[in-house]
DNA sequence: CTTGGCACTCTGGCAGGGTGAGTGCTAACC
DNA sequence: GGTTAGCACTCACCCTGCCAGAGTGCCAAG
C-alpha cells in the first residue's frame, strides 16, 4: 500500500514534468491526479523519494524533477508501451509504402520518424555484417582496372574499383567470378575471410597477381571498409529544447556527427528487447549524458540487420516514443523483407 | 578623400565588428586603426554610412553594425580573398589527398571544410545531370528483375533494378546492352532522353516490352530520380552562435534539412565568378536570412560538375571563408580529374 | 572640412523589497 | 502507524529605482 502510493506518486511527477517541463509540487500533483490524500502526505512520499534517488529538486522552494534514476524506474515498471491509433499506422503504411528502393526507404524512414516523435532520428542502413552476399559480379573499367560489384540481400550494392597491375584476362575473370560466387553466395559477410582463404590456390601460377588482387580487394570492403551508413533526422527538434530548456545543444550535434559515436549508440541495443532506452548517464558518451535514446533492431525476426532510434531530452515521452520507434521498426522489417 | 575615407571607416567597421561581433563605436575605430582623424570626424562619416544604409545601429547609444548592404560593399570591394597559407594548403592537401573512392572524397571534403572555416559545410556530390555516362551494365537478379548499372565519369555509379513482366533472355540483353552503349557512352545525362527515343525501334515486336521497360527505367533514373546527394557537415558549429549571439538555429538547421533548399543555394552559384557570396537577405529562403552562404563550383575548368559552400552567420569573416572555399573546391577539382 | 566640448540617450548591472510556490517539521487525528 | 493541518522558512522570480558607461548628435570655433 505504502510503496504502492510511492510508485503512483514517481509515475505522476513523470508525467507532469514531462507534459509541462517545469518542476511538479505537492500541491498540483493531487490536483491534477486522483491520489485520494493530501499534498502534506504526499510531500512525505516525495521526500522519501527523493532519499532513494528517484526524484531531485532543483533548488530549496522549487517541485521535483525525476532523475535519470526515477526515468528508469518509470520506463522499467511504470509504463507500458502505447499503441498506436489506426490512423497512425495508416500514416506510417502510407507514408513508407511506396519506398522505390534502399536509399528511398532510408530517407523515408528517418523524416518520418522524426516527425513522429519530434526529435532527433537516426537510423542505420543494413549492416553489412550482418548481411548475406546475393551475387558478386565483374565489371572491367579499363584495361588494367576492374570494378566489384557486391549485390547484398538487403539490397544495399557494393562497388569497388581494384586497380591491377596486369590486363584483365576475360577467361579468367570468369572462372574466377564462378568459384567466388559458389564460394560466397548466400553466405554472411563475417564468414566470408575464411571462405576466401584458400580460393587462390586453385589458379595456375601466372593467374595470381589478378586473382590476389581481386581477393585482397573484396577481403579490405569486406573488413576494413564495412561503412555502416547512417542517416540523420530532424535535428532542427533539438533547437525546440534549447530555447525553452538551458540544456546546450552543442555537445549533442557533436556527437550525432561522429559516425563512431551513433554506430556505439545504436550498436548497443540489447538484442533481446523489444526496444531499448538509455536514460542521461546511462549513455557513455558526455555530451549526451542529458538526452535519452530510443532504439530498436530491424530485420528478420531473430536477426536483425542494423538498429534505429531517436535521441531526445531525458523529459520525453517514454511510452509515445518507444511506441513510434518500435512500429517504425517493424514497418522497416516488413518492407525490407518483402523485396 | 572624403569617399575614400567613408570606405575606410566601413572596412574598419566590419573588420572589427566581425572580430568582436559587438556593435563598434567611433572612439575604438580610431583607436584601432589608423585613420588619422579625430572620433568626431568619424562619427561623421558614420552618420553617412547609416544615411545610406551601409550601417545601422542596434540603439541610440550603441555603436554601429554593418548591413547586408554594408557586407556587400565589403565583399565586392573593400576585401579581396587572402592567400592561404603554405601549412594550411599542405594541410588541406594531406587530408584530401589519400582519398580512396568518392564518398570517401565527400565526407573528406565536408569535414574538412567545416573544420577550416569553423561553419556549417555543404557539399554536393557530382551532379549527374551535368555529368557523363562512361559504361552502362546489366546484372540479371532474379528471373524478371534486371540491375542496372550506370557508371559515371565523375565516379558516382548509379544502380537501379527493373521489374520486366517477361522474362530476361541473355542475348536480347547483350544486343540491347551494346545498343544502348553506343547511344548513351561519353554522352551528358541531359542528352540521353533523346538518344533513346527511337531505340526501341531496332527490335523486334516480341523484344519490344523488355526493352520499353529498360529503357523506361533508365528515362526514369536519368530524369526524375537525379537525385543530388548532399553532404553537410559542423552543424554543431552553428550552436556556437546561438550562445553569443541572440540569433536562434532551429530556421537554419531546418534549411539545412531540406534537401530542395540547400540545392537552391548551391545552384544559385554564379558560374563566371570564382566564388559566390549570398548575404542575408540575398538568400531567397527566409531562415537563412541572418546568414550568409559562400559557395564555389568545381569540377573541371569551363564545366562544372556540382558546388561546394559554407552557410554561416553575416557577420563571418568573408575574405577567409571565401579562400578556404575556393581553396577546396580547387583540390576536389584536382583529385576527382586525377581519376 | 575638422575638431573639441557638451548635453542627451539608452543599455546593463546591481541592490532592495515584495510575492508566491513549495518545502520540512511538528503536533494532532483516525 | 499512517495521515493530516498548520506554520515557519527558504528561495527563485519579478519589479523598481539607481548609477555608470558608452556612444551619439549638434554646435561653435579652429
Amino acid at each position: 500500500m505504502l510503496e504502492e502510493r510511492r510508485l503512483a506518486v514517481l509515475k505522476a511527477i513523470v508525467q507532469d514534468y514531462v507534459a509541462t517541463h517545469e518542476p511538479v509540487g505537492s500541491k498540483g500533483l493531487v490536483d491534477r491526479h486522483q491520489l485520494g490524500v493530501s499534498p502534506a502526505t504526499i510531500r512525505n512520499d516525495m521526500a522519501a523519494l527523493e532519499e532513494e534517488g528517484y526524484i531531485t529538486a532543483p533548488h530549496t522552494s522549487a517541485g521535483r524533477v525525476p532523475t535519470d534514476r526515477g526515468y528508469r524506474l518509470f520506463v522499467d515498471q511504470l509504463s507500458q508501451i502505447k499503441p498506436l491509433s489506426s490512423a497512425e499506422r495508416r500514416g506510417i503504411d502510407r507514408f513508407l509504402g511506396d519506398a522505390a528502393d534502399l536509399d528511398d526507404v532510408m530517407s523515408r524512414t528517418v523524416r518520418l520518424l522524426a516527425q513522429l516523435t519530434k526529435q532527433v532520428a537516426v537510423v542505420q542502413y543494413p549492416s553489412l555484417s550482418r548481411s548475406h552476399v546475393r551475387r558478386i559480379e565483374f565489371i572491367p573499367v579499363t584495361e588494367h582496372k576492374l570494378m566489384i560489384i557486391l549485390i547484398v540481400d538487403s539490397g544495399r550494392v557494393e562497388q569497388r574499383v581494384v586497380d591491377c597491375s596486369v590486363p584483365l584476362q576475360e577467361d579468367l575473370l570468369a572462372d574466377l567470378r564462378a568459384r567466388l560466387s559458389v564460394a560466397v553466395a548466400d553466405q554472411p559477410f563475417s564468414s566470408i575471410p575464411s571462405r576466401l582463404e584458400d580460393l587462390d590456390a586453385g589458379f595456375d601460377q601466372e593467374s595470381q597477381p589478378l586473382v590476389r588482387a581481386v581477393i585482397a580487394s573484396i577481403l579490405e570492403t569486406v573488413t576494413e571498409r564495412l561503412d555502416e551508413r547512417i542517416v540523420l533526422g530532424g535535428t532542427s527538434n533539438l533547437a525546440h529544447y534549447n530555447e525553452v530548456f538551458a540544456m546546450s545543444i552543442q555537445p549533442v550535434l557533436e556527437a550525432l556527427e561522429e559516425q563512431v559515436v551513433l554506430l556505439k549508440l545504436l550498436g548497443e541495443t540489447t538484442p533481446h528487447q523489444q526496444v531499448s532506452v538509455r536514460i542521461g548517464h546511462e549513455n557513455d558518451f558526455v555530451g549526451l549524458n542529458s538526452t535519452s535514446v530510443v532504439t530498436s533492431q530491424y530485420g528478420r525476426e531473430n536477426s536483425p540487420v542494423a538498429s534505429l532510434g531517436v535521441v531526445g531530452p531525458t523529459h520525453m515521452d517514454y511510452p509515445g516514443t518507444m511506441s513510434a520507434v518500435q512500429a517504425v521498426a517493424q514497418y522497416v522489417s516488413r518492407i525490407l523483407s518483402e523485396n
